[in-house]
DNA sequence: CAAACTCAAATTGTTGACAATTTTGCGGGA
DNA sequence: TCCCGCAAAATTGTCAACAATTTGAGTTTG
């Protein structure tokens, strides 16, 4: 299913996902207003999906709407709020790993390697676009499969938190930090999974 | 600024809105279909700004969308996912009414105390749609004051939590527990107003 | 009788056009 | 020089039409 990486008509959902990796890489700056328009020409549809991803990243929290002006960057996030959005992600995220170990199937596992693996090939082709969009697939993975109820409000904390320290850590140990998470869910330790996930998420 | 009630053309965001309030007040069935073509007989405009609505009420886990096949109201959410969501949310909310009384101003005052009247008409009129969106507005009021970054988190996680358990109070009882909230902030006792604030989240 | 096929109806996806609103640039006057 | 207006340009808001997809009833076929 979905086996059609060449194929170049940009959906919605598409549209949505490289904005929000373009957003999270840092490619706009805060404040900065996005135009229909542009973007529309850029991606070679109308104005309609174009909207649509709009709305979507603006109930994620990344940018901001207001009425007959379209939508901003929004600004970036103070220390306190990154605090509490924080606790609120690693203690969701937590649950997620937790029930995500005692479900998962083999397909699942499997899944989970194909997108550790781009993940990998994303630091190592040092595309910054690329690393926080396979990031945050590596993540929403386990969350989207322990919980469709969380997962929005999973993805807007994520989201929020990662548009700002994008690039506090290096690739190297980025890559580290992934492989001890994955390793411990395929072998379902949890205690070590919860662990080493709490180090990931700062 | 926006007292125009008897305006009958609807943007989207009153849309939106409205929409919510009817879904948390359990106007629509779990699993059930949202038609973009009768909703937009329904408000008298064309089916794109009810598609904007879909497309906000989807990030906020309310409606679930599936590609060529529309949106449906969202499964009920398993008791473990509701005590994630309501420690989340009261740790944020605390956080935001903290807040809130440090920055509030006399004019913040006012609408706080407009907002908590307008709930408690709701109330007493017994219409549970209106019950269920003044109730979000109030809180709300003091979550956007604090921080535009955090509200759209919190508004997912309370429409979620909402959703299932509107009828648990009687209405005699929430009018009580949001005066008290509100004493709390005019009065700028924090302890107390945090304090009341968990006995109202439950 | 059940499974598979066919085709029309219903529904979503996308587009271009037009209306409404906001922003911008340019003079004119104190 | 500064500051109004005012009109043009840019941008968002809404709509109706058409394309693509899914659904469902009816029919055929083994």
């Amino acid at each position: 299913m979905s086996i059609d990486p060449i194929k170049s008509d940009y959906t919605r959902e598409k549209i949505c996902d490289i904005l929000r990796s373009d957003l999270i890489a840092g490619k706009f700056s805060h404040d900065q207003p996005l135009r229909e328009i542009s973007l529309a020409k850029r991606f070679g549809v109308s104005r309609g999906p174009i909207r649509d991803a709009f709305l979507k990243l603006t109930q994620e929290g990344s940018l901001v709407y207001e009425t007959n002006r379209g939508v901003r960057v929004h600004s970036a996030i103070a220390d306190d709020e990154r605090k509490i959005m924080i606790n609120m992600r690693l203690e969701l995220e937590k649950y997620c790993i937790s029930k995500y170990i005692d479900i998962a199937v083999q397909k699942d596992h499997d899944e989970l390697e194909i997108l550790l693996e781009r993940f990998k090939c994303a630091c190592l082709r040092d595309s910054l676009p690329g690393v926080a969009e396979s990031d945050l697939s590596l993540h929403r993975h386990w969350v989207a499969r322990a919980s469709s109820n969380l997962e929005p409000i999973w993805l807007g904390l994520a989201v929020r938190i990662l548009m700002k320290y994008s690039r506090l850590k290096t690739f190297e140990e980025s890559i580290e930090e992934h492989d001890k998470i994955v390793e411990a869910i395929l072998l379902k330790n949890k205690e070590r999974a919860l662990l080493v996930l709490s180090a990931n998420i700062v």
